[in-house]
DNA sequence: CGGCGTCGTCAAGACGGCGTCAAAATCCCA
DNA sequence: TGGGATTTTGACGCCGTCTTGACGACGCCG
């Protein structure tokens, strides 16, 4: 469960958001002024900061000093001043986003989703697929199996799963397999494909010639089923 | 050095973004489409792309979910629409930021300091790597081997050396290798890889000509196995 | 039931990339 | 200015990949 502090002296925009973020099940804590603010961050550890910056006791921009100084949990900063030197001050304190108000609740949340997003797949490796026994690391151009035998896909062998796996459960025709992978003109050369996915389905298959994942839509192309 | 892809079709924002950035010493890399976005970020990694929803050959979201398919690279987003159907498009696609035309320029700035900050703040590792029998620092120039014979590396080796070791296990296309190391215009001068490589493996691998963590992957490129 | 097209499979030759060696050109410091 | 280290350039052989062709199996349709 995410737990969001809200920051803020307007206790009608208090209450607005709180009850918007529980619907969406974040837990939420409050805080009517940057003192309160950090004291409850100190003995309350929470995994975002919504931070209003017009505070009755201190100047917002302390209150992101305040926390930097030991924390770095994400603040998404409120503010009715639209002026590009507070924008800028507020972010090269610490701040990691910037909403002027009036802001829609729909626009918050999503920007409230962009940051956790990053920040909870932020210690994990890069995004993989896998195909049957086998994952398949498209950014590090790696294929790790179970058994630890290594398997290596050619250039052209990975220009052809990259396009069917980016596009899972569609239908890829064999036209734009061509054209994307061999060039403009060789578009009816399907001799071509018919060779790859061999290849493919060898390398990647328990069974190649009864494939899962790697299937032929005959007379139309080929489609990767996760 | 931090780089930046700029994705934009009209001409003046791309040539002000680049001066402006250069300026910053970012490295700067601009495409005018999404298809070449996609393209040049595949064979050219980059630290951060900022995109133009306005795109001529398609939509902007879309240009989104082709990167994230297999990348976490930071997307901060340009936009004319200031409605928060689009915001919340964008960003659920998987955008980091949105940012409003017209927008100024050190607004813009401040949020990719934002965005990088924390990017950089949790990718810092060790200094020193070993690699198979030696242990290499990258910060002091220095290379340890067990039996302390001396191994020194000239300044070109250093630099080819230190961006593998940079992304443990991530493969390194050889354009971007070739760039770094000689300049863009040497992008297909392959041979000075071939060249510089065996010297790498001859000062470092127990066995030269079977490397076991300066691999080659055939027509791509080269990776560093831990 | 028979013809036709598509797909999977195999094999062999062409081609290009890679490692290697060698030597010329350049740089750098004494 | 000289000499050693470093970088640049060229050439060659090997090996893996790509290309190309051919053949049989299967399903579809008349």
């Amino acid at each position: 469960m995410t737990r969001i502090l809200v920051v803020d002296d307007d206790p009608q925009i208090l209450r607005a958001l709180r009850i918007n973020l529980r619907a969406r099940s974040y837990d939420v804590d409050v805080a009517p002024d940057g003192a309160a603010a950090l004291r409850s961050v100190v003995d309350h550890p929470c995994d975002l900061v919504v931070l209003d910056l017009g505070l009755p006791d201190m100047d917002g921009v302390e209150v992101i000093h305040g926390l930097r100084g030991w924390t770095d949990v994400p603040i998404i900063v409120l503010s009715g001043r639209a002026s590009g030197e507070d924008k800028v001050a507020a972010l090269d304190a610490g701040a990691d986003d910037y909403v002027t108000k009036p802001f829609g609740v729909d626009e918050l949340l999503a920007r409230i989703r962009a940051v956790t997003r990053r920040l909870s797949s932020g210690a994990e490796g890069s995004p993989v697929v896998t195909i049957g026994e086998h994952v398949v690391d498209l950014a590090n151009r790696e294929v790790r199996s179970p058994d630890s035998t290594e398997v290596r896909l050619t250039p052209t062998e990975w220009q052809l799963l990259e396009i069917l796996l980016r596009n899972p459960g569609k239908l890829i025709s064999q036209r734009y397999l061509l054209q994307q992978v061999w060039g403009p003109s060789y578009w009816s050369e399907t001799n071509y494909l018919r060779q790859y996915m061999a290849q493919l389905r060898h390398k990647l298959e328990a069974e190649p010639s009864r494939p899962r994942h790697l299937v032929t839509e005959p007379g139309m192309g080929y489609r990767f089923r996760p």
